[in-house]
DNA sequence: TCTACTTGCTGCATCGATTGTGCAGATGTT
DNA sequence: AACATCTGCACAATCGATGCAGCAAGTAGA
């Protein structure tokens, strides 16, 4: 095993090629034209750094430039079709633009959160795009200390630019569509529809909500509080609330809004646990697209959310008018039942 | 909007306090009781930084302490329900230890990889984790050149530590509940199981291919070379692929090991064109897990890696043994059809 | 009173890269 | 020949935090 040499400096290639460090570092720079720096020793400067693997160091430059090169961005959680696709999408545009990502997750909690936004802003970061906040205004107050360009996406902020999908619309449109697929039989509590999941304090479950209520107040089926089940986001009480309405209704109701694919997927735990049969007569849909999730052996509307767009938007908002507090909205995408939708990213793997 | 002032540096909270810069950093920092600060000048300095909202510059610190409290990960992709659980352990771990994440995607392509081992190296970060390595050689050079700890994970390299699934048994025993669970109506290639997915160069499908062979050779039904279709983890070839086994063998064969979550989304592009009766006959197997995927219209069974448990490992190895060139075995857990496993973090959403 | 410690702090060099300033020597100009 | 200009590079300060070496007061022991 050779025994690992220190790493090689400017100031070793410096010694080695007989030029000085700001010569050096201007070689291995973009802007040895403006210093002058003859080509022929560019090109010995490089030989050199190339044959003693220097590669530079990130520290000291981002000490000096007071720029680190990197970007932060804080999602809820990493295990999640949506979030992740944010991730592959924002690693994807970063690196185009030479910056390095570092992706965070604050698992809902604004303590992490915010601890979470400390750390990245002691590394510098150059710009910080929040996912989800649960705490945008502390966000943004840290931001603002740091003097640190950042952006809004999926959950608005009301002190830097925001990138949300419309919610409402694709809550609208999906209450329509669950409400037309309906059989209904009677005018019992079962004949209601339910929503399920997500946390009816934060912005994008609030914009779902309010349309969920509106299709049905305008279908003439004004929504009783018990329809709306905000039990956060994770499967297990999902599990546990869905399996409490059965319960209570003696069935499935006639259709289920789920807000989420992890309480979706925490739904699932319970309806996996019934009879084919019992789900006959009942819609589901789904806030949320994983093409495995739409072919299960019941029909799940979905929604598309478009993740790569969100970012997109996000990215340019933050490189062209980080100040300009806009809300920008993404639609989303309604998925019918068993359709596979061929994602961005489906020639990679 | 406040016009940001500069951010605060240890030597304007030693102007403040009236202490030197090298107080501050020692009260600010864990060792001030070695350097005989006063606890009294400590609590004056702590209230101080506080009151200025002074965050250490992490640059400053690395450069001069010559490491950053970065950990790096590289995995192939984040929209992916394995490598996603590994990004969400390997950041719960890391924070534990004070540590800063940074999760870098290759796509698979060793170019790629390089760069971000590259970039990594240029950011110093701490301990490096390679998930699904394409050239562990070259990754490994290139960390014993930066002096640099490393651990593979999921695919092994032969310079560093590494930890793995048990591929092999994972695969065979799945072969055999696909074998057992077949209907077999004659001796025609149709009633072959197939092996779609993957890429038989990398060490994880080979190891699966191997089981595989070995299951079916042992049940003396010695396995064919088109029986093996690694065609890559993208979706989109493994739609192709699986069209054209179905137009060659004029129906699906009578059963099907995916390699893969990736791979098994493509499938389903294609199983979701034919009509339910033609699954009937046929047993679907993949390895690795999905809730979603666990109850489809048509029965599937699973191989769940112990994602957690990889970087758990992993972490181990890093800090105890990282020159120990061991290969550590993790173990899969077979799910049966329609099941739904509780993750850890179910708790969470 | 004089040495011998201890306490509590400060000064200074250092990590590696960047950048404003300056200075020889070469070339050109009148 | 005297002066201006350009070329190609070197010097040194700087970014912010750290840690070694050392220094002045205070306390103890003889």
């Amino acid at each position: 095993m050779t025994r690992a040499t220190r790493k090689s400096t400017i100031y070793d290639i410096a010694r080695l090629s007989g030029a000085s460090p700001s010569t050096v570092s201007a070689a291995l720079g973009e802007n040895w034209r403006k210093r002058r720096i003859a080509e022929t020793t560019v090109e010995t400067i490089r030989r050199i750094a190339t044959e003693q693997g220097y590669s530079t160091n990130m520290q000291a430059r981002g000490l000096r430039k007071a720029r680190s090169g990197l970007v932060g961005m804080v999602i809820p959680l990493h295990d999640n079709r949506f979030f992740s696709s944010m991730s592959q999408s924002f690693e994807a545009l970063a690196r185009e633009r030479g910056q390095v990502p570092v992706i965070a997750s604050s698992m809902r909690d604004p303590t992490e959160e915010r601890r979470i936004v400390e750390t990245l802003i002691s590394y510098a970061v150059d710009y910080l795009f929040i996912a989800g906040a649960t705490d945008p205004e502390a966000v943004t107050a840290m931001c603002r200390a740091a003097d640190l360009r950042h952006v809004f996406v999926d959950l608005p902020g009301r002190g830097a630019p925001s990138v949300v999908s419309d919610n409402y619309k694709g809550a609208y449109d999906l209450t329509q569509r669950l409400l037309a697929d309906r059989t209904i039989s009677g005018q019992t509590p079962r004949d209601r529809i339910y929503f399920i999941g997500g946390d009816d304090t934060d912005y994008a479950s609030a914009c779902r909500i309010a349309a969920f209520r509106d299709v049905l107040a305008n279908a003439g089926q004004p929504v009783l509080p018990e329809q709306i089940i905000a039990c956060g986001y994770a499967p297990r009480s999902a599990t546990r609330e869905i399996a409490a309405l059965c319960d209570r209704l003696g069935s499935l109701p006639s259709g289920v809004f789920v807000n989420s694919l992890t309480a979706f997927e925490g739904v699932l735990g319970h309806l996996s646990s019934l009879p084919l049969e019992s789900l006959r007569n009942s819609v589901i849909g789904c806030y949320d697209y994983d093409p495995f999730a739409a072919y299960l052996q019941f029909p799940v509307h979905m929604v598309r959310q478009d993740a790569h767009g969100l970012i997109r938007e996000a990215y340019r908002m933050i490189e062209e008018n980080p100040y300009d507090l806009v809300l920008t909205m993404v639609e989303p995408e309604q998925i019918a039942p068993r359709t596979y939708y061929d994602s961005p990213f489906s020639d990679r793997g």
